[in-house]
DNA sequence: CGTTCCATTGAGATGTGTCAATTCAAGTGG
DNA sequence: CCACTTGAATTGACACATCTCAATGGAACG
């Protein structure tokens, strides 16, 4: 697993493609990021038959709410999600981004009802799985079926990874692996890594990572000025990766 | 899901019975809390001929190694273990205590190597379930799938609890939950959660807690004095469960 | 082109960490 | 059975990273 967070999948890059919301698993381009990749034609077929695509959602609109009942896990198709928690007094926690080609919505198993809410940071299109159906279809298709036991295993990791973050790590720390880690993910996109537009916002960010907007801010203007990443906003280019690995005490 | 973390599975209370280590899966008292509840007494034995039953582990020693390959999740049978993450730069976190009924080792799952090492905090006995056997059984026996996906589901939630502690709530507030939980999973044994012993040191209490033991210490001085809890090194007694669950910000 | 929300920056407060000393508990070997 | 050693836990004094409060600046949107 690397070191830096968020990364719940193994990423392989899928064959490019047209961008239509009707696009089918077989063709998506994302789907060497979501599908097993050792699924056979036909078995990507049945997978096909029982995923609703490409359901469009509004900025700041939820895919689900926490309490509702669960009913289907999702993959984010086009935008990027966040999953967000709330305890019984009130507190929120942002419990982790989700961008295109990755799982979310897995919390709500255990007890049939989501544990978390799920919002769209921007316009975005998830692909829906009927939970029922899938379990259904993981009985007959053994590589789905240890697919989504890897999954479930993924996000563990990765929220064990955040937890060592919170715990044991200083606020720059942790800001350099969250930006290491959103490279790392849009690269696995054949987007640019270098470059990129952050989807969220500094309350998001700071609330994910266990700070205040205002460290957030302050620790982005002190890496500006080390030269290490430059900030316009929400666009970002890392400018010295090797120093933001060291940062991120990743190395 | 509870508000105090670690309570990974939803418990019932199994019928008594001895403690032999070589209690078989169905006669186990912890079968309530390890076992889903739905399998017929013919699949519970289809279960108990893939299980290693009772496998001793002395104190401080490990079921298994971080970066081990995984082939193997685990059932606490009688004492307590621990899960711990070393990162590459050689901090430890302690990511999970797991207590009799409780199954641990989920998180090799995702890469076929573990992420943690598992640590015994006292002489314990655990049940050792080969995973590639259990996924073949999985498939056949669909409770049995289903229960597997929401012991999973259970751990993300948890350690998603874990990640709110960490990031919203101060020393006291994390503590008071911890005692909450280990409280509630002694009685879900039967055993007094009101006076027990903390299996834990207070170094892994502190690590778990993202603390120090120097903090910890002084909050456990700050609870006994208010006389909400009495502790005497590792025993410790709940004297007033409702400012404990009001201190939790659980209520 | 105001209104509103988001982001930045500063100054001061504080919870928790660090360092250090002491006590306590549990073994271990003489 | 009693020093002796060793590691764990407690307590105090002080430091510091991050939070809180407050003011300003900037972007987005009707």
């Amino acid at each position: 697993m690397s070191s830096t967070y968020g990364e719940r999948i193994p990423v392989t890059k899928g064959p490019q493609c047209r961008h239509s919301p009707s696009t089918s698993c077989g063709d998506c381009r994302l789907s060497g990021i979501c599908l097993p990749i050792a699924l056979q034609e036909e078995e990507v077929a049945r997978l096909e038959d029982i995923v609703n695509r490409g359901k469009p959602v509004q900025k700041s609109h939820t895919v689900y709410h926490q309490e509702q009942e669960f009913s289907a896990v999702y993959a984010v198709r086009v935008g990027c999600i966040k999953t967000v928690r709330t305890t019984q007094d009130g507190k929120e926690q942002v419990t982790g981004f989700y961008f295109p080609g990755e799982i979310f919505g897995m919390d709500g198993i255990s007890n049939n009802r989501h544990t978390n809410s799920a919002i769209a940071l921007e316009t975005s299109a998830v692909c829906e799985i009927p939970f029922d159906r899938l379990q259904e279809l993981s009985s007959t298709l053994p590589s789905l079926q240890k697919h989504f036991f890897q999954l479930m295993s993924s996000e563990i990791a990765a929220d064990q990874q955040l937890i060592t973050q919170l715990s044991k790590n200083s606020a720059e720390e942790r800001m350099a692996a969250l930006f290491l880690s959103v490279s790392t993910r849009f690269s696995a996109r054949n987007q640019s890594g270098v470059r990129f537009r952050l989807p969220m916002s500094r309350g998001d960010i700071s609330n994910y990572l266990g700070l205040t907007v205002e460290t957030v801010s302050r620790i982005l203007s002190r890496l500006q000025s080390a030269e290490i990443i430059s900030v316009d906003n929400k666009e970002v280019e890392i400018l010295d990766f090797e120093q933001l690995r060291q940062i991120a005490a990743v190395a």
